[in-house]
DNA sequence: GCCAACGTTGGC
DNA sequence: GCCAACGTTGGC
């Protein structure tokens, strides 16, 4: 079992986007690190949602129902995307002003490499997260 | 709106 | 292969 943490910009796709619609097709990943941590990816994974934007923070966890193939929005070049489907919308967001103060959480990729949108996660970082989150 | 970080492009 | 220029992301 691995654990993720997948960005979006909510005005372009939101969690609530991601609720309502039941599942949603994650595509339009045009980073090499990002698109290799999708590939790596398997059945039942579980991620967390971050929305980057406006108070940026972690909104819920989601999980992955189906591993990576060809990115269906890609015109060109070697792209992958991934099916996930929301699992439990957090009490109320975790956000990046609260995650930095948290020392154990000082080291986790997501806060030291702010471009990547696909960042994998240790299992201890993410049992945190969601006992913060609920 | 600014700017740091950093990935990409293209000239050499 | 190096590196300057440029574009994008995303926090503030």
């Amino acid at each position: 079992m691995n654990y993720w943490i997948l960005k979006t910009e909510p005005q372009t796709f939101s969690w609530q986007d991601l609720e309502k619609e039941g599942k949603a097709i994650w595509d339009g990943v045009r980073n090499y690190e990002a698109r290799n941590n999708l590939r790596k990816m398997k059945t039942d994974d579980l991620i967390l949602i971050y929305h980057s934007g406006k108070n940026p923070g972690i909104i819920g966890a989601a999980k992955v129902i189906k591993e990576h193939y060809p990115d269906p929005t890609a015109k060109e070049g070697d792209w992958s995307a991934v099916d996930i489907i929301p699992v439990r919308k957090f009490k109320k967001m975790l956000l990046l002003q609260q995650l930095k103060q948290i020392k154990e959480l000082a080291s986790i990729s997501l806060l030291k490499r702010t471009r990547l949108s696909v960042h994998s996660l240790s299992s201890d970082a993410y049992n945190l997260i969601i006992k913060l989150g609920n």
